[in-house]
RNA sequence: CGGGGUGUAGCUUAGCCUGGUAGAGCGCCUGGUUUGGGACCAGGAGGUCGCAGGUUCGAAUCCUGUCGCCCCGACCA
């Protein structure tokens, strides 16, 4: 049991002015942090009981899924990443930490980097540790300080710079054995934040920077999230809005209706889908073939849609390339003979097809007959161009952005969109880590073998405040039981007289005994700025003991849910107060 | 990194446009009256007005630069 007045609370009446979201003031206002610089915070007392909380439940669960603790440098050689797969696109992320640092970024290479993630330092260790298929499966994990040079810190523990994260590794002998642990890692997550009272849901999302073959992301719903999720009620289906896809394409690859002859137009001036569908061309967006080109590891490639729809660009990242971007229209030019808003890829209209990496056509451009496009040649279009007879297509692909009210790709109904914050990650990783890092195991028929690898990640504040931001209300905070910096508040509200700090003590140890954390009001305030307090920090329960109350004989009981008081005489309360603490145990 | 905003006491802020002794509320300290949903009275402490230049007799206020922070975009647990 604590003593408030012997405690660290600093609640504060108003909202801090840089503070946006509910949770972010919640978790100021409450006491729980306090920020040091852009994405660095204090976790206060009460801020780290409930951190504790999150991370013993993670811990709890990664072990009942069979994972082992162990814990690694957060300062990393930088030959570690140097020698893995994703140097260049990580390392703008990443803090330097050297030791003779000139001060200037990146006007050499860094000696030392701050971790973001231990891949890169797992995967060395279990090479040459591991070797035999007598040793596999392992997973690992750690729940610890990661450290990302955000261009954006925001939301307070949202997207900081520094922040705690549970991350685990797993190695496996092949693919099916590694979808085992996957999937085990999956139903791991459910648990954790079923337990402490996150409602998050697992949606399809794309691998990114991390590579992989699949993926999903643990979304919260929450209006200020970060990220779209694509979702359908009826199956279930649930997506990352970079990953979603529909069923809008058709299964045979013919075109969409009778050819007509293929014919040039003039549209001086028209540069753009928008321009094309108004008068005097009249042609509707969804006849129109968009072509854009990328730059795909230094090599151009072209990708079409329909004009109506928007590339994804993460759906790129299937193309196997390691860096893409958008061409430039100098670099435009030379290959396809027009500049941008006269491009196509009608056969034989492309100046040089020979520097092209490849022509990816979305399948929805199936769904077009007869359409138009440029012409590759400034000022002209192309019309009653089809798929089949006049498109060079290298491959067809999923590359556009869904839109909500498509059909679900599993039941055909309408899909929905909503907001959600990203609480946690599971990768299947495949061998992309352990052929860089050569771990490899040998089997037994004495063969040598990569080993097959899974990632998987939760951030631990960023749980914290998500379930602040679900579980609010104009007062304060309701912390679910599990999640809670303490379990039973005892408001004293006439701490002068012995009796009332006796019997709080008395009520305080009975909850322990019934297993509750109890924190006592023992400062010589107000009763409005107790109550204002309790509600402000969320306890679940809280017993009030007045002058008042004594002198009839009562203890007042009542849930942070609910409005009704429940007054116990003096007799009962501690047995009370212990069936109240076994009630919200056994709810949580 | 691009665009927008902002910086005044521990916190929330007024003053800035139109230059002339830096103001309030909360919090804090002292005393008193209060005491069941953020009390009241009296007194008090606390500010290099982010920093550096410049203009001016005189700068929180105008100009230049710089740094921090916040918001919108791309990235992530």
């Amino acid at each position: 049991m604590k003593l408030w007045s012997q405690y660290f609370i600093p609640t504060l009446k108003e909202s801090p002015a840089d503070a946006e979201i509910a949770s972010h003031r919640l978790l100021v206002r409450a006491g729980l942090v306090r920020k040091l610089g852009g994405g660095l915070y204090t976790y206060l007392p009460l801020g780290l009981r409930v951190m504790q909380k999150l991370t013993q439940i993670c811990r709890e669960e990664m072990e009942r899924a069979g994972a082992i603790e162990l814990w690694m440098p957060h300062m990393h050689p930088a030959e570690n990443w140097q020698q893995g797969p994703r140097w260049t696109a990580a390392r703008e992320i990443m803090f330097r930490a050297d030791s003779s640092g000139d001060g200037k970024r990146g006007s050499r290479e860094p000696e030392y980097v701050l971790g973001p993630t231990h891949e890169e330092v797992i995967t060395p260790l279990v090479k040459s540790e591991i070797t035999s298929y007598r040793d596999l499966p392992k997973n690992f994990f750690q729940i610890s300080t990661k450290f990302r040079n955000e261009i954006r810190p925001r939301y307070g523990l949202m997207r900081a710079r520094e922040f705690v994260m549970m991350d685990a590794y797993s190695f496996d002998v092949d693919d099916p054995a590694s979808i085992k642990s996957y999937h085990a890692m999956k139903a791991a997550y459910e648990a954790f934040f079923r337990r402490v009272g996150a409602r998050a849901i697992a949606v399809e999302a794309d691998t990114g920077v991390m590579g992989g073959s699949f993926s999903h992301e643990f979304m919260v719903p929450a209006e200020i999230g970060d990220d779209d999720v694509i979702y359908c009620e009826e199956s279930g289906y649930a997506a990352n809005r970079e990953k979603a896809t529909s069923a809008l394409v058709p299964k045979d690859l013919v075109d969409a209706e009778p050819a007509g002859a293929l014919e040039e137009f003039a549209t001086p001036g028209i540069v753009t889908i928008a321009a094309l569908e108004a008068a005097p061309y009249s042609v509707a967006a969804d006849k129109q073939f968009k072509t854009l080109v990328y730059i795909g590891d230094g090599k151009p490639f072209l990708v079409v849609l329909r004009g109506c729809d928007e590339l994804e660009e993460a759906k790129l990242g299937a193309l196997g390339f390691m860096l893409t971007r958008p061409a430039t229209p100098d670099e435009i030019e030379p290959v396809m003979g027009a500049r941008p808003g006269s491009l196509g890829t009608v056969n034989g209209t492309i100046k040089n097809p020979g520097a092209l990496a490849g022509i990816f056509a979305d399948h929805a451009i199936r769904l077009v007959g007869n359409g138009t496009t440029g012409a590759n040649k400034d000022g002209f279009h192309l019309r009653n161009v089809n798929v089949v007879r006049d498109l060079a297509v290298t491959k067809f692909g999923d590359f556009r952005r869904v839109r909500p009210g498509e059909p679900c790709p599993l039941s055909g109904k309408p899909l929905q969109v909503r907001r959600g914050i990203e609480v946690g990650h599971i990768f299947k990783l495949g061998t992309k880590y352990s052929e860089k890092f050569n771990a490899v195991y040998t089997d037994d028929q004495k063969q040598s073998h990569p080993m097959v690898m899974g990632c998987y990640g939760i951030g631990i504040g960023r749980t914290m405040q998500a379930i602040i931001e679900q579980s609010h209300d104009a007062d304060g905070i309701v912390w679910p039981w599990n999640a809670a910096p303490f379990h039973l508040l005892v408001c004293v509200l006439d701490p002068q007289l012995p009796e009332a700090m006796e019997l709080a003590k008395s009520l305080a140890v009975a909850a322990e005994q019934a297993g509750a954390e109890v924190l006592i009001d023992d400062r010589a305030e107000r009763p409005g700025v107790k109550f204002k307090d309790a509600d402000l920090i969320g306890v679940p329960l809280r017993a009030t003991i007045g002058g008042k109350g004594l002198k009839e004989g009562i203890v007042e009981l009542k849930w942070r849910t609910q409005k009704e008081v429940a007054k116990l005489p003096l007799a009962e309360a501690a047995a009370r107060l212990a069936a109240a603490v076994a009630e919200g145990r056994a709810k949580a």
